[in-house]
DNA sequence: TTTTGTTGATTGACGAGTCAATAAAGATCA
DNA sequence: TGATCTTTATTGACTCGTCAATCAACAAAA
């Protein structure tokens, strides 16, 4: 059976499972069977392709910000202008990706784990600083010197939001969170 | 041996064990056994007075939020005027008791479990109408019908500031976190 | 024949929850 | 007072189940 060249494909395969199943229970307390069967093989060569169960978690979370960050890129790409800019990140931060079960799951369970897995904590400053990085690209021009307090506002601001969204009974109100960030701009800048 | 009311007593080493071990692993992962040799005495008879581990679990959160409550009218007790009130509830969120390891790992596992623990969720609800409620009434006076939309965003940027101090690399900046909730309050009062 | 893919079977361990049994403090009653 | 019953405290032993990780072995492509 070796068709040869297997490694990418089943290690795609495993990631997708891992995320599948993170959401479906909400935790980490998944077992690489349950992985492991549901992306189509044996729990035997999910250890031979990832070693073990922590860094399959790791590689789903590094897909995960994979996508969020194309996401971002693609919404950057259409925009006009440092309000543009901003508008682009929250659009993206509040998409209805980041609202799947999930990717809920796996987004509070990487916090989790960033508490003691040195990998997980690094995995989570590359994507602050990224989103850093790309709201100062519009504050710059439009703040000055102050873009810098505001990025860090602006950041926190946003997990707080998603945080309160994801976790409130009823479904998630993108648009109310992009408001009340805006909101916080507009205070700012006005 | 049998001295009589020892359930409360038990149930509190218990609490606060459970705390510790939390703390200690980060993580919800965590015997009945370890939590009850912690608290000096058998498992069996951690289960006889709590049923399961994830009464447990709740019951310490419960402890948590009681405290930070506690922590929070202290606070609201000596402050003077609206700018007082919120002042009082910024310091009491970011106290050195919530930057406690044990304190910040029951957190992020509690957000993990309110995704699917209805007991978590509706303690989870508990803390966030308290919260809004003590940051409207020092709002109302100063902001008018604006105060329920500033709420709604001070209250996630505490969440988000907190997320973020604690998951930061190095010690975290209580004095910098409340900053930040100020020049949010300043910009939109100002 | 070396490399890559693949799995069933096994190892070695742990863990939540139950239960029967022991012990003692208070209550009841004669 | 003493006998007995009930309630509370406490644990060791056990059940039943799980699971991560390893290994030997088979299959096929280069």
């Amino acid at each position: 059976m070796p068709k040869l060249g297997m490694e990418p494909i089943r290690k795609a395969a495993l990631v997708k499972a891992t995320i599948i199943e993170v959401g479906r229970t909400g935790s980490l307390d998944v077992t690489v069977s349950q992985i492991a069967k549901r992306a189509g093989m044996s729990a035997a060569l999910a250890h031979h392709y990832f070693g073990g169960k922590e860094q399959m978690f790791l590689a789903a979370m590094r897909h995960i910000l994979t996508l969020y960050g194309a996401e971002t890129r693609g919404a950057l790409a259409l925009a006009e202008g440092p309000q543009g800019r901003i508008q682009a990140v929250l659009t993206a931060s509040f998409s209805a990706a980041n609202f799947r079960r999930e990717t809920v799951g796996a987004w509070l369970n990487f916090w989790v784990l960033a508490q003691t897995v040195p990998g997980a904590r690094r995995l989570l400053s590359v994507y602050q600083r990224r989103l850093r990085s790309n709201l100062m690209a519009g504050l710059r021009p439009l703040a000055g010197p102050r873009a810098e307090a505001l990025a860090v506002g602006l950041g926190a601001l946003i997990d707080g939001l998603y945080l309160r969204e994801v976790l409130k009974d009823g479904p998630p109100d993108a648009a109310a969170a992009i408001a009340t960030a805006r909101a916080y701009l507009a205070a700012n800048l006005g």
